[in-house]
RNA sequence: GGAGCCGUGGUGUAGCUGGUUAACACGUCGGCCUGUCACGCCGAAGAUCGCGGGUUCGAGUCCCGUCGGUUCCGCCA
């Protein structure tokens, strides 16, 4: 066979190709020889079709030559595809109503056992598929991911193009900032001493763009921080960035929406309800105990500090009496829970910092718990009554500050709905989240701290507030979540100068320091900044939900481990002596 | 920085209260096989039990340390 370039993917064959000869490219998956007659299982990127070699059709010598065919050799073949014999059709395989009846083969390259089986590769030791990451990106599973990645950045550009944005790259060796995460660093062999950071995302960058007047930007933009890892994070992670001027929070958040409804027609043929709902920062955390709430389940948080502030039951008199509060969860059926169960769930809410969790199981005519003898007729009816709870119901109640009471009956809600199946695997809930503070106090510095980024506007209506109460301040920022993960995030930027110098003041930075560490960028704003705003989203956890996969690693192509290395290229590694000096650099030991 | 889980032929696992020959399946190699599709049948090779130390007459098994992977908390927008 002279010519071996394919004409056809495996995967695409089906039974009205019968008849029509084609040539096929691809890896062995899967060899069944059975002496006078192999069956092979071609695999590409599209799928695997089952190929036969039959020596009368192949002539003695090429049938040899398929005789030596091992999995993962890679071959082409040319061949008739013939609908094959009733009773042996392949219901498992999109192409199992064919095969191809093999006339000519050529083995493009022989390959060494591959350390696992690439079909199961899923099974196997991560770090082993890590290592062999161009094994395992042949399997089903990460060829799927990856190509769902592809069709979300194109339906993404597509949309974006359609809108006017432009797409600007902007640089990766940048000015280490102090905000923020910790970055990572590149010497400069040209400034002995001085150093680049790789950018933790180019928000500076963007709103520079704004002021340079290209007024719709966006970038699937690589950023880098220098934190430890989680599943759903990686050292260098990618966003859509996105910036627009002469806007405000409804045109952002208007233009993002329909952003993301497009992605889910496009990517998954999902017609997502619009608008997405909207949900203040204040009452996300009242009724859900976060600033990301999965709304695709109830067991909502409701408040009790009104009807217990009196309680003879010391804990919550005491918390009412200093500012604290006391709300429960109704965890409809919790009665029949035994009491291990429930032991456990009270064990697990103090490791989250409670003092303790008050149980209610509501039964026949009366209630079980072993503060029942504290509390009177009227409160037990009241907790029944603001939860919504009936016989069989296990009423939770967690006592204590705000912040903390919050986010233990936050976390008790996930679980809980967790383990008890409430989540709709097949839902996908958007849901905005507005109206952000703007300021939080950071115990450890001793100051405010910026909640999203110091260019952040604030409120109009609660702008008069930046000097007498900051941590009150809201923001004129918004957060897009999916199912309880926080999806992206953005705002309406400061454009005003004098805000602009109050923020910094809030923030406990002397003009002089803002300067010192913002002073090009405070400079640009002097020379006529339109108004805008704009948000990033974590492109790999979008990929991650719309794929239905538990980890990031699984929708980046070249992935790093939990401890920042790459396994395959053996990243990072000491550099050499020459280089090193090169660069002045002294290692301490 | 802290906590949990995992590490046994190439792969996935078993290995009991410590006991002398480390078991099974898949894969690999050789042989047979013309309708298989996780092909089948027969045979074979293949393991310093992650690494180091300790306890013990004896350690895959118990203890300590360490390395790697992973999950979570801290950290991270």
């Amino acid at each position: 066979m002279k010519d071996w370039i394919r004409t056809k993917y495996c995967g695409e064959l089906r039974k009205s190709d019968a008849g029509s000869t084609v040539i096929l490219n691809g890896w062995v998956n899967r060899r069944r020889d059975l002496g006078q007659l192999i069956f092979v299982d071609l695999r590409d990127r599209s799928g695997l079709v089952q190929v036969v070699f039959d020596p009368e059709t192949l002539g003695p010598e090429q049938f040899q030559q398929a005789e030596g065919l091992r999995s993962e050799y890679v071959i082409a073949v040319q061949g008739q595809v013939v609908a094959r014999p009733e009773g042996q059709v392949n219901p498992n395989l999109a192409t199992g109503e064919v095969e191809v009846l093999v006339s000519s083969l050529v083995v493009l390259a022989e390959a060494k056992t591959p350390p696992f089986p690439i079909d199961r590769a899923e099974e196997v030791d991560e770090s082993l598929r890590l290592k062999y990451r161009y094994l395992h990106l042949r399997s089903r599973e990460l060829q799927e991911a990856l190509a769902m990645r592809h069709r979300i950045t194109a339906a993404v550009r597509s949309f974006l193009d359609s809108q006017g944005f432009l797409e600007v790259e902007t640089p990766m060796l940048i000015r280490s900032t102090p905000e923020g995460a910790r970055d990572y660093v590149v010497p400069s062999r040209v400034h002995p001493g001085s150093f680049y950071a790789l950018p933790q995302s180019p928000q500076l960058f963007k709103q520079l763009l704004m002021i340079g007047g290209f007024d719709r930007y966006y970038q699937i933009a690589r950023c880098f921080r220098d934190e430890d890892l989680r599943a759903d994070r990686q050292p260098e992670f990618t966003q859509i960035d996105v910036e627009m001027s002469f806007v405000d929070r409804e045109a952002v958040m208007n233009m993002m929406e329909a952003m993301i409804l497009h992605v889910f027609r496009e990517v998954k043929g999902i017609d997502l309800p619009a608008p997405i709902p909207r949900l203040s920062y204040r009452e996300a955390m009242d009724r859900f105990g976060t600033d990301k709430p999965d709304t695709r389940f109830g067991l909502e948080i409701h408040d009790l500090t009104a009807s217990l502030k009196n309680s003879e039951f010391r804990v919550f008199a005491e918390t009412a009496a200093a500012q604290g509060v006391i709300r429960g969860i109704n965890v409809k059926g919790g009665a029949s829970f035994t009491r291990r169960q429930i032991d456990r769930l009270s064990e697990q809410a103090q490791a989250w910092g409670a003092k303790g969790l008050i149980w209610l199981a509501v039964e026949e005519g009366q209630v079980r718990s072993p503060i029942a003898k504290f509390l009177k007729e009227e409160e037990v009816e009241a907790i029944t009554k603001e939860l919504a709870a009936e016989v069989g119901d296990l009423v939770l109640i967690v006592a204590g500050g705000y912040d903390l009471v919050c986010d233990v009956l936050g976390r008790l809600r996930l679980l809980l709905g967790r383990e008890l199946g409430l989540m709709d695997e097949n839902a996908y809930n958007l849901l905005w989240v507005v109206d952000w503070p703007l300021l939080v106090y950071d115990e450890e510095a001793g100051r405010y701290v910026a909640a999203h980024h110091p260019f952040t506007a604030p409120l109009d209506e609660d702008e008069h507030l930046l000097e007498t109460d900051p941590g009150r301040v809201r923001a004129k920022a918004y957060d897009m979540v999916l199912n309880g993960v926080e999806l992206g995030g953005g705002s309406i930027r400061i454009t005003n100068r004098r805000l602009q110098e109050r923020m910094f003041a809030a923030l406990g930075f002397t003009m002089e320091e803002a300067r010192r560490q913002f002073g090009y960028f405070l400079e640009a704003f002097e020379y006529g900044a339109p108004p805008h705003g704009g948000i990033a989203f974590g492109l790999d956890r979008l990929v991650m939900l719309l794929a239905k996969r538990q980890s990031i690693r699984d929708v980046i192509a070249f992935p790093k481990t939990v401890s920042a290395s790459d396994l395959m290229i053996e990243a990072p590694a000491p550099i050499s002596e020459a280089q090193l000096k090169e660069l002045k650099i002294n290692l301490r030991n």
